[in-house]
DNA sequence: CTTAGACCTGTATAC
DNA sequence: ATAAGCAGGTCTAAA
């Protein structure tokens, strides 16, 4: 495992920030480096001043970590946009510094991890995860104390057995993730990448034809997996967000197929191609902000 | 088109 | 002990 260093410009990126408001599963702090796993790759990126060093297991170091973090676009200009296209966003981009969106290097391993996120909880769905991999994804690695393993394929998920999943902890949506796999081998090979040649809203209601699927899954899928910057997932914290923050004439009604749409509808016409960026951002603060009350 | 209820289960807040 | 304008929803049934 070799390493490398790499340049980044302070203010570029916030590593700890990125991954741990769910927008990825599977980074972990460990002895002050911080390890993800994407796909069947592990990453490990030592984030200090403005010359970082990052190993990788299965990958190369540099491309990995430029793929997952989007480092071809430049933060600044995101930034800048946001707030030319509504002011209101220059609070948020001010208390998110270094908030990047998030790029899976698997569309398919996206699309299994959103498939536990329903009714749960950050804390749930990534030890959920963690288990699915330890039981049936490959060891790639072991490192810090720790055994790493792959994200299972989906093969391997088509042949799990419901009770399994459900000893792991997966409640109802283990049918959900074995249909799925199955669904996806009754598909054409590629089925699921080819869904990134797609206008978003064609995209977005093939998604919404497997099971478990629904809007929020759908979005956050085109999101993270397959490049598709018009997906905006409306989740509670956003339905909450926009309701306070946003669009008060939300305020009293709930969140429906059409009131959903409105939200989508109100991105796309405010952000245009920067929707999905102007989406995480406020996401983000309303997470924040919940997980504060909390404590 | 809208709303209620069911669905697994861990965690935190309120009696 | 116990419920929850729970927690990164989805699906079905019924008005």
């Amino acid at each position: 495992m070799k390493t490398v260093r790499l340049s980044v410009p302070a203010g570029e990126v916030n590593l700890p920030l990125c991954v741990r408001t769910g927008q990825v599963f599977r980074w972990y702090e460990i002895q002050g480096l911080w390890a993800g796993m994407a796909n069947d790759a592990l990453l490990i990126v030592n984030p200090e001043g403005n010359r970082w060093s990052l190993s990788a297991v299965g990958g190369e170091p540099i491309p990995l970590f430029t793929h997952l973090f989007r480092m071809e676009v430049d933060l600044k200009s995101v930034q800048v946009q946001l707030i030319r296209r509504d002011s209101r966003w220059e609070q948020w981009v001010r208390a998110l510094p270094g908030l990047r969106l998030m790029r899976w290097t698997s569309a398919t391993e996206c699309l299994f991890s959103f498939l536990c996120t329903p009714a749960n909880n950050l804390p749930r769905i990534t030890g959920m995860i963690e288990r699915l991999c330890e039981r049936y994804g490959t060891p790639i690695a072991e490192w810090g104390g720790r055994q790493w393993h792959a994200f299972p394929t989906v093969e391997r998920l088509a042949q799990a057995e419901e009770a399994d999943l459900r000893a792991l902890g997966f409640g109802y949506r283990a049918r959900t993730l074995i249909e799925v796999a199955r669904a996806l081998q009754a598909r054409e090979p590629n089925w699921l990448e080819s869904l990134a040649e797609l206008p978003y809203w064609d995209a977005k209601q093939a998604l919404m034809t497997l099971p478990g699927v629904g809007a929020k899954v759908a979005d956050c899928v085109l999101l993270f997996g397959l490049n598709h910057n018009l997906a905006v997932p409306v989740d509670t914290h956003m339905w909450q967000a926009m309701q306070k923050w946003v669009l008060p004439e939300l305020r009293g009604k709930s969140l429906t197929e059409r009131t959903y749409r409105q939200i989508v509808d109100w991105f796309h016409e405010r952000f245009g191609e920067w929707t999905g960026w102007a989406h995480q951002y406020l996401f983000t603060a309303h997470l924040l902000e919940s997980q504060r009350k909390g404590e």
